[in-house]
DNA sequence: CGATTCTTTGAAAACAGTCAATCTGTGTGG
DNA sequence: CCACACAGATTGACTGTTTTCAAAGAATCG
């Protein structure tokens, strides 16, 4: 059960993870069920969990005075899900994290992280890894924001996470990219006319 | 000259730095002025260096196919300025890093930086926590430009970093928020008036 | 002072959002 | 197997916001 995130870990870390290290990862990891539509976490709760995902889709989203939805995150099978800031700073949340498939889930607490992390140098150097990954995605996207076109930036998501489009609907889509479910309809026709 | 930075380590680390520390940091920095306007990165170099500003300013910003420049990020005294995946990972850059002021920093290469962190204790600690924030920071962006609208995005860019409203013409703001002068200058008319 | 940079304004055009209606496909229960 | 409900996608008409372009007004600096 635990092999996708121990692959997942090898896979960012040049140190192998001996067989003791295997054990202490399994040892923390929570295995969770999530249904459709499952709450990990709400706005307002602090992030006890991180959770790798071994099936399944989850989102991670604000939702505005309005009630609409604007969603930030999207992850899938060998990702992570959980607010990161509140998850570390034990500050409330101002998040919703779901499940939109049914997900079968890895957590570990923060606790159980740091140890983790301390004690194994393949999981200290996979977790550097990841972080850094994240943030320049993350530059990335504050970049796509600033300086392109809806059509821009529909076209980059559809090179860089295709999974996405194969997942998610479109209206969920649409909130990832910072437009309406409608626009991004139009946007599409437009595509494939040319 | 180098007490800014030492200053900044200590406060983002619970351990003290020692004087053999504070030595071989001293050591890897290369002081350097930058003039207005000069660059300190250009688009399809590699960050070799990244710099913790003493006085001044700097942007990073991407151009675009029709030459307009998008600003992804801020720096004045006690920040860093580099483009951290650049830096990391070795790859060209595609931002551009200039002094918007006049501007002295300290320079740090990859190479010391790393051998720095892996030698000292609070530094380790420090750069950890500073890696932390700011990919809090860019989450956020990141939901503030898909919820926000433009005028929403300028209170908060006005609550939060108050300090780039006194340095930063307008039209620098502006392009940090993703809109045009014009708009941002309209949006601060319509605020003056409630 | 003159030059440059920055800010504001106006009018038109492009773009994206809203609301309501329709269409499609899927799956459920009778 | 059909009828129906439901979620998703599309379309049209309308509204509202933002961009664009051009011009003119401040402010700043040598």
């Amino acid at each position: 059960m635990h092999e996708p995130l121990l692959k997942y870990i090898q896979n960012y870390s040049a140190t192998p993870l001996t067989e003791g290290d295997m054990r202490m990862i399994e040892e923390a990891c929570i295995f969770k069920r999530f249904r459709k539509r499952q709450y990990f976490l709400q706005e307002g709760e602090v992030c006890k969990y991180l959770a790798f995902i071994l099936k399944g889709a989850m989102r991670q989203y604000s939702v505005d005075e309005k009630g609409t939805e604007h969603i930030v995150y999207l992850s899938i099978e060998n990702w992570w899900a959980g607010d990161r800031e509140s998850h570390t700073m034990l500050t409330p949340s101002r998040y919703f994290i779901d499940a939109w498939e049914e997900t079968d889930a890895l957590l570990i607490t923060r606790a159980d992280s740091i140890k983790l992390i301390d004690s194994i140098p393949a999981l200290k150097e996979a977790s550097k890894k990841m972080d850094e990954k994240n943030a320049f995605a993350l530059l990335n996207r504050v970049n796509a924001n600033i300086s392109l076109s809806a059509e821009q930036r529909y076209a980059e998501l559809e090179k860089k996470y295709p999974e996405f489009l194969q997942r998610f609907p479109q209206h969920i889509i649409a909130s990832y990219l910072g437009i309406t479910k409608e626009t991004l309809s139009r946007v599409r026709n437009r595509a494939v006319k040319k």
